[in-house]
Order: C-alpha cells, then sequence, then structure tokens
DNA sequence: GTAATTTATTTTAGGCCTAAAATATTTTCT
DNA sequence: AGAAAATATTTTAGGCCTAAAATAAATTAC
C-alpha cells in the first residue's frame, strides 16, 4: 500500500482536484446543464404564452424584435447572423411573415445579391403590442432574483459568452 | 411646469426606478437575452462539433445521456419529461436510435402502456467516448472562468431555475 | 364491478432547423 | 479586363419540435 500522506481528505480546492485528475469537468457539465435547462425553461414558457396570447411562433417574434430594433431593415444574412441560425432557415420565416403582411421584402439599393427586410406599419403595430407582454412574462421569470443578483448574473454571462465565442470560434 | 423636487436627477436603484415606471423591465429582458445567445453560441458549438468528430445530432446525444445517468433505463414518458421536449419527439429520436442499434427498448414489466428504453453495451461504448470528448469540449467552453465564478454562476442559474418555475408552473 | 378519468404512447399536420449544393452577384487578384 | 474567390440567397433533403387528436391501458370513483 502507499503509505504517504492521503491527499483527498485534505480539503483542497476544485481547481487543485481537477488538476489531480486531468480529464474530470464535471463541474463545468453541471454548470452547463443547468445553463440549458434554465434557457428551455424560459423559452417553452414564452412560445406557450406567445401562443396562447397572440397565435404567433417564437421564431416569427424574434425575427420581428430584431426587425424592430433596427427601423431601416435587415438583409437576410444579417437577421441570420443576429438570430444564430441558418440562412435557408431566415428564409422561411421570412417568407411566412410576409405572406402575413408583416414584414416588407425590397431588393438592396447597393447590392443586387441582397434583399432588405423591414416591419410594415402594421408589423410594428403588432409586434409592440406583443412586446409589452413579453416584457411583462420576462420580468415575472426573474421576480424572486434582486436586481444585484440580476446585475451579477450579467455579467457572469457575459464572461461566459466571450470565454465560448474564443473556444468555438466566431465563424 | 411642475415646480417639485426633479426625482430622476437623484440616483436610486434599479428598483426604484422599475417601480416609478411599472412597465419597464428593460434590465430583465437583457438579461434572459443574453442568456439565450450564451446558450446558442454553446449549442450551437456543440452541435457542430458531435457532428464533424462522431456524426451524431445533439438530441440524440442528449437523449443518451439521459439513459446512461439511469443504467436500469426510462420509460418515454419519462424522457420526454427530463429533456424538456414533447412526447412524439422523444417517440422519433427512440425510434432513430433504437434502429442503429444503439438503444434497448421493452415494455414496462408493471404497465402495459409503458416501454422502458435503455442503452445497449454498444450504445453505452459510444455514448461513453463522446460523452468524454463533450465533457472537453464544455471544459473549454468556459476555461475563462474561474472556480469561483462557475460556482457564482451556477447559484445564479439556480435561483432564475426556480424563479422561472415559480413564473411559468410546473406543468 | 363498471364508468369516468387519468396516464403513456403514437400519430398527424405543420413549422423550425441544419448542412450542403446550387444560383446569382460582387469583390479581389493579376 | 478577365479569372478566381467571396458573398447573399434559395433550394433540397432530412431531422427536430410542438400541439392536438387518437389509442390503449391503468386508476379512480361510484
Amino acid at each position: 500500500m502507499d503509505e504517504r500522506l492521503p491527499i483527498a481528505a485534505t480539503p483542497i480546492d476544485r481547481e487543485t482536484t481537477a488538476a489531480l485528475r486531468p480529464g474530470d469537468h464535471k463541474a463545468e457539465l453541471r454548470l452547463w446543464l443547468r445553463l440549458l435547462t434554465c434557457t428551455k425553461l424560459i423559452e417553452n414558457g414564452i412560445r406557450r404564452r406567445l401562443r396562447e396570447t397572440f397565435d404567433v411562433t417564437l421564431p416569427r417574434f424574434d425575427l420581428m424584435a430584431q426587425l424592430d430594433k433596427t427601423p431601416a431593415g435587415l438583409t437576410l444574412g444579417e437577421l441570420s447572423r443576429r438570430m444564430m441560425v441558418s440562412n435557408g432557415n431566415v428564409t422561411s420565416i421570412v417568407e411566412a411573415l410576409v405572406s402575413q403582411g408583416l414584414l416588407d421584402r425590397k431588393p438592396s439599393a447597393h447590392d443586387r445579391r441582397a434583399q432588405v427586410v423591414s416591419l410594415t406599419a402594421d408589423g410594428r403595430r403588432v409586434f409592440r403590442e406583443m412586446a409589452s407582454a413579453h416584457e411583462d412574462w420576462i420580468a415575472t421569470t426573474f421576480a424572486d432574483l434582486s436586481a444585484q443578483e440580476e446585475e451579477q448574473l450579467m455579467v457572469l454571462l457575459s464572461k461566459a459568452k466571450a470565454s465560448s465565442r474564443k473556444a468555438f470560434g466566431d465563424a
């Protein structure tokens, strides 16, 4: 038997533990799972409310939100980048919203490959109404966190975001 | 003009500000968007790596992860609840994995309505290999956060999770 | 014990999503 | 200018996802 000190019996921090067992990153795994659970929980809740209250899907709402932030309109490619979904996906969501009369779609002035999409007057009116309710639902979602906790969470998520970008590359 | 004190000029905390403007919850909205961005960033990165390295989809990996944690197997309903996706969705993912020989599917001993799904020996071997790489990718994702920051993030997300559950109901 | 309700799963219809290939246009290089 | 590379979008094939309806079996309430 090994007669040396029982190092595991000494309380040591997690970094050291990880260093002793190079392949063990259970803490990070748990963190990721919690992040995922948290997001899915909120996402599913918002999705349900949007459907029940306004009969709209979450992706369509999200796309409209991007356009509301940019009244001049966005190209499909920019929408794709900002929403972090594929090009083809944006094409079909835009198609649906255009046919509902909520979006306007016109060729770009400078680039004949590109199309600029923007909210119609009706789209803007509809979106603003939904956004107001949405904002309240989100507020309720975080109701049990203090302003300070929200701020801390914001800061930590920013770090996680930066770290992730570095890990996976911006491409 | 109103001659009373210019209350907005006094530095006050955000809670108070919110109370003065009942409909304003921009801070929570930004927090939610950051949470979503962070999750999508990691999810997309992991999805890409799983496909490139193991030619497997993320939902299939996630389902196998649930079963690896529970060697005795799970019913489809339990899988659905734990993965927070619909019943029908689980049905089709299980179908794909069974036909790949990675999952075993048998009627429940006590309940003839239910089916118990578990990893086959091959499925377990394949999953363990993927899980090891996955764990490393996740570790890299959070590499720029200290152990203390990870712990703080974990705690705050737990609070957010509890708050969300309360807001949306457990149903 | 039978009827009503609940629970587990599957099916259906439709929408979201990705990756990869195809098309059209613009930019860059020489 | 002309060829090559890059960019914007669409299309295609296939998988994920939901909601709602349909089955089938178990449980609950008379």
